[in-house]
DNA sequence: CCTTTGGTTGCAATCGTTTGTGAGAACATA
DNA sequence: TATGTTCTCACAAACGATTGCAACCAAAGG
């Protein structure tokens, strides 16, 4: 007559030990199928049994203290709320979730000394590793994590001099695309908003916009080109702005992402411009709701969701068998043509 | 020369102990702020520094296995790539993060199967309380977890019949706004694009705009009132076409949401109708980019991110106080007026 | 000088698992 | 009968923190 009777708690497994008639240990072992064949097998079933009858759930808390490990992943991004980044989330969490995976999202905007905080605090809550959205061309802290060996994955942007994998859409194709598909409507002075030259998406895209512009034999002018400093709108606007006011002839714009082209919306409203008739712009990535706009912007469309579960499949992979070199991988794109880009008038 | 030297292993708090010269209890409580008056100032200086120069970072998974609590909350949404979510999911984690607490999030798709599946998962893991923005009204699942004296708190949406604190938007008062603004600008029939009645949000909003059409004194007719079945576009569409079919006459309607507006647009394309010139629509939520739209929609303002806040604020009371009762919360809204709302012609 | 008091600190148990080690039984072999 | 083998399983020591308890010491009071 112990004070067992009616406990509350969740059952332990030594409540399922003590209910079939073995040890711990061996209840332990039992449970866990690779394990399992170190056990009579008449005596597995009986704990099996006992579990299922208790409801037994392994506490993981106890299970990560013996085992060290978390079964929890970070997720560094700079801003949940840019519409980039849900999809990713989706598709990491659909692959990680399915493995008993965790991921514990954190957010950076874009703010080093944050981004510090939070990955301590991810490290301290002992995450088996990071899938890094943040990533900058030079970027010290990804160095030093990478040094002190903690396992990363790098979505949607890369980063130099280190030997991180990373996963992110085949940008040069896409600009590529982009380009070609203006050239063909009858473009030649076609202008490239540029996103920040700090992170790889925008110096790729710029480059391949550049060899694009070269192969396909149209103009080449350096002062159609304007760099964002910033991925947004506001930024977008300013580029355009600053292109317009600046005297240089074209009739067409490749943005560096759907938000810098929407900046260009609100400059066409502000000039009394019209698109396409008079300018012709391509956005990237294709986030949603692009078709509902007037008019619909063309975008190079980018597998978002794909990216997630790439990069979720690839950390895990990297946890498990941590000597196989990991390989990075770039996602096909596909150009979605609608309204905003149309032969030049 | 034992088997320490070297160890690259992380410091533990016997290393820390160790290297003050007292015993790991002890500096235990010389690390913990509450318990520090427990030893004298001066080896608790010396434990500080000890642990500073170690860089020593208490394992929470220890932690968490004595003390019960895992400083971790569940986040339960249908479908984080919704676009009302991201705001109030860093909402949540804007209060959740500076209080050393984190939050696992995990997306139902509106599946009840799926959400059992991942709450439990949620549980497994130790949460110490639960965010959830997928209540019906009547909800199985919900009543059970409050029985078992899980924490909770909802967002955006409420449960009926079940006493869990939830923190929503005012919503009948946002409907009264819209409803407000369409009969100023001088509409009598007002239709109402109902959002699914198995939501606390649908029946709220479709009462709302029952009262506010009454005792504005505009035309009540049950025929100006359509369900959607779901949240979305589609739904949107297929409702407003069917009303379009019905043959009732309207100069405007309130759609129970954005999304449901945005299937209005596409079937203005559709038929060639011209908004707001032929019917005025309303939205509610006012998610990111309606401005780019066109016509721009005019949309009733929801402040997602304090959802979030007020939210998480609530939770980690109702942890740290399980005594007090906790308190439901209706947050003001306000209209955002923009071109999609005109005059009857 | 003995006791009391209060402030500090060490000891050891504990949280719920996992896992190395060895004991015991059953059986086969010599 | 003695000696190995092979299966099973129990034991106990971890993992790294927290915490009740007891011990110790110095100062104070009688």
């Amino acid at each position: 007559m112990k004070e067992k009777s009616t406990s509350v708690h969740p059952p332990t497994l030594r409540d399922v030990a003590e209910a079939a008639g073995v040890h711990a240990g061996t209840a332990s072992r039992a449970l866990n199928p690779e394990t399992r064949r170190l056990v009579n097998s008449d005596t597995a079933r009986r704990v099996l049994r006992a579990a299922e009858a208790l409801g037994y759930q392994p506490n993981p808390i106890a299970r990560s203290l013996k085992t060290a490990k978390s079964r929890t992943v970070g997720l560094v991004i700079p801003d949940l709320t840019n519409p980039l980044f849900p999809p990713i989330v989706r598709g990491i969490e659909d692959v990680l979730s399915p493995a008993g995976y965790s991921a514990l999202i954190v957010n950076t905007d874009n703010d080093p000394e944050r981004e510090r905080a939070q990955v301590n605090s991810l490290r301290s809550r002992q995450v088996e590793g990071l899938i890094v959205a943040t990533a900058r061309l030079d970027h010290q802290l990804l160095r030093q994590l990478h040094e002190q060996g903690l396992k990363m994955v790098l979505v949607n942007r890369r980063t130099l001099g280190v030997d991180i994998p990373f996963i992110t859409p085949d940008d040069a194709a896409g600009v590529e695309l982009a380009v070609r598909h203006l050239a063909d409507l009858g473009h030649k002075r076609i202008a490239h908003l540029a996103g920040p030259q700090s992170t790889s998406t925008g110096t790729i895209r710029l480059q391949a916009y550049e060899t694009a512009i070269h192969t396909l034999g149209l103009e080449e002018d350096p002062a159609l080109i304007v760099p964002c400093d910033y991925w947004n709108e506001e930024e977008g606007a300013r580029a355009l702005r600053e292109l317009l006011d600046s005297g240089t002839a074209f009739t067409a714009v490749v943005a560096g992402n759907d938000l810098i082209a929407l900046g260009c919306y609100d400059v066409f409203n502000e000039r009394s411009l019209s698109c396409p008739t008079q300018i012709s712009v391509v956005g990237f990535n294709d986030m949603p709701f692009l078709d509902k706009l007037k008019p619909p912007l063309t975008s190079v469309g980018v597998p978002h969701h794909q990216i997630g579960v790439e990069a979720a499949r690839m950390l895990l992979e990297s946890i498990s068998e941590p000597d196989r070199p990991a390989r990075s991988v770039l996602l096909p794109l596909n150009l979605v043509v609608r309204g905003s880009t149309a032969p030049p008038s």
